[in-house]
DNA sequence: TGTACATCAGTGAACGCGCGTTCACTGATGTAC
DNA sequence: TGTACATCAGTGAACGCGCGTTCACTGATGTAC
């Protein structure tokens, strides 16, 4: 029954990239192991060969989810102004969870409080990944100091972060939208005004 | 071993306040029916003849949670100018996390996307506390029309939401502070100057 | 008011179940000569 | 290049454990007369 190497590496991505998606959708204690094999098509002893246990995929998972959020984000800022790419990032973040493919959903949105009492391999994994998205904010902002840019960032974050939090949290999508749009309005609006 | 029915109402309200303050500490999830049964000194019978499961416990407990949370907020208004008002408000909310005694702890925060995963009744109960918060906030927001109040403190909410949440992420205290303070000078300065 | 009985708050052992994980095994792949 | 052997990706049954919940039981409380 052994496979090439070529096959196990896609068969560890294949797991990765199955796991990452399905603990973003329902949340990490929710996804059990078996959720996680069968969705990648894979027996319990296949998945132990190559992760150590449920928590060391979590923290991959986590990782890898940052990366690639990281990666929309920053991929809808090239070529444009500083204003256009603040505006980009915004409605991207915003509309993550509403766009049916959900390529990009952000951990922090998704997984919330339940990062909070992680262990702290993954706790520092996602402090790092709001790191990234807050710097990459701040570089579009045209405040005096980069400091000014940073704070600035950050508070949006926060806003990003809860409202689509809350949107999720919604019932309907019409209350969704509402909280979504309310936030959109609160910092393009009031922030982002010469 | 019957007990009278003070005390039987005294057992309901001492399962309901632990369970509360445990899930708010550490998701719904995470806290197991042993835990809530040790922190009430409650056997498996005992329990069962109050609440119908681990389901019902979690709809009674978001509701107590709301409760208090918005009893605290609302407390904090009262006799004060709206820009006092509001002050008080965003400043008890991006506290919660930090004081020690925790008493007013916002199931939105602390409990996030798991919302999103509960069964309708949980959700309903949130998006009602919501609401009302954002009611709460509007209330004490001088903009020209209700609408207007009332979308403005649905993003003033979101950011709230986030930034605690986000704190709470923060391994360390500094970052933890960094996050709360941004969140609050985001909205002090920008959109709640003149 | 006192007595007899029914009620029911709470005990604690036990249940079935699904959890994450282990392990003996298979057989194709990779390696050594 | 061909052969012999070692490696190891993946299978699938089984493990121990803790989960939420049930139930027969106890005995003080509440009720009826």
């Amino acid at each position: 029954m052994r496979k090439s190497r070529a096959q196990a590496a896609e068969t560890r991505a294949r797991i990765l990239s199955t796991a990452t998606k399905m603990f973003l959708d329902k949340g990490l204690a929710t996804v059990g192991m078996r959720d996680v094999l069968a969705g990648a098509s894979l027996t319990p002893g296949g998945f132990y060969r190559h992760f150590e246990s449920k928590d060391g995929l979590i923290a991959e998972a986590s990782s890898a989810a940052f990366d690639r959020a990281y990666a929309m984000l920053e991929s809808e800022t090239v070529g444009k102004s500083p204003a256009q790419a603040v505006e980009r990032i915004i409605s991207v973040y915003l509309g993550q969870s509403q766009v049916s493919e959900k390529p990009y959903l952000c951990p922090l949105a998704m997984l919330g409080a339940e990062l909070s009492h992680s262990d702290p391999q993954v706790r520092a994994v996602a402090m790092n990944g709001h790191q990234r998205i807050v710097q990459l904010i701040a570089k579009h902002l045209t405040h005096r100091t980069r400091r000014g840019s940073l704070a600035t960032a950050s508070g949006i974050l926060s806003t990003l972060v809860g409202a689509v939090t809350l949107a999720d949290i919604a019932p309907d999508s019409a209350m969704a939208s509402a909280i979504l749009s309310n936030a959109k309005v609160l910092i393009k609006e009031h922030i982002l005004r010469p």
